[in-house]
DNA sequence: AGGGTGTATGTTATAACATCACAAGGCGGA
DNA sequence: TCCGCCTTGTGATGTTATAACATACACCCT
């Protein structure tokens, strides 16, 4: 039952969320910065499903949960773990999801189903991007690479 | 003074829109789509000045020359544009450019200044993505790519 | 203990972006 | 002529994001 969706097969779930919160705790400390209740909380309720929420879709859990109702709640503590890079930004989406691999410096990139929803992350290293960056004198700072398609499972019968 | 900013060089602006309203209304007649008033309007604003706008700008201009006010008049206009690829959306900025390049196949890069806004076009080619794509399975169907960081004339002195 | 500083939280309001639903007009083909 | 289709116009609404201000609390210094 601990199997869930990650990139597009599955794995042990349990044990990834124990290791993303242990991970971002121990970054958190050596960056002292803090992991607070609502941040903690919000990267809990991102890993539980390993899908892309929207900022009022956690607003509603924390809401629930007695954390608040206000929009700025939920932004600041997504912001939070942006900046820390326990969470990424799906531009596309206009949603957020925790990084499956946290803890390492990374360009993320990401597969988002249109069918299903699921997104799975990957590496980037777009060479292509830095070399054209390189030719017109731009300084290269952030990359957003997001692909649309289709997954795997919803190849056979989809919404075409 | 026809002569504007396009990537980070500076261009014959007045031709430069010509050809490209040229293009679209050679492919639009090819493809049997209208170019109605305002869809052409649009692209003629977007033109203008190679810069991303927002829909509400656009709607803001459409409206002070007569074509209506309300929300769906840009955005319909939009998206006729961007499904006939003579425009690209921004995800990052929520916003709209003008292709740089039309009447050609390709999936757009862009590279973005987050001081000035200027947004240059690249080509993607992404062949990391491509790979990791057909490692996975996933059916790739589009990409955003986007860059952000300096162009070359914000390098000198910019906001840090 | 008292006072200052910085970070985090809470709250109100509003800005900015986007779509739905429905009515009305134009235009070509049956 | 009548129908179907595409396009435009409009009102209402939905969704995403931030500005601005007030409060709470931990921490350090004296
Ligand atoms: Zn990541
Ligand atoms: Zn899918
Ligand atoms: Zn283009
Ligand atoms: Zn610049």
């Amino acid at each position: 039952m601990p199997s869930e969706s990650l990139g597009f097969t599955s794995h042990d779930h349990t044990s990834c969320v124990a290791s993303a919160l242990a991970c971002a705790e121990a970054t958190c400390k050596e960056r002292k910065a803090q992991l607070t209740p609502v941040r903690r909380r919000v990267l809990e309720i991102l890993l539980e499903n390993h899908s892309a929420m929207g900022a009022y879709d956690v607003l509603a859990r924390l809401d629930a949960e007695g954390f608040g109702s206000k929009p700025p709640i939920a932004y600041r503590a997504l912001a939070f773990l942006v900046e820390q890079g326990f969470v990424h930004r799906i531009e596309r989406l206009n949603a957020f999801i925790a990084c499956t691999h946290p803890g390492t410096v990374h360009d993320p990139a990401f597969m988002i189903c249109r069918d299903c929803g699921l997104v799975a992350e990957a590496q980037s290293a777009n060479l292509a991007l830095q070399k054209a960056a390189t030719e017109s004198g731009f300084q290269l700072e952030q990359t957003v690479i997001e692909a649309q398609g289709l997954c795997p499972a919803c190849q056979t019968g989809a919404t075409t």
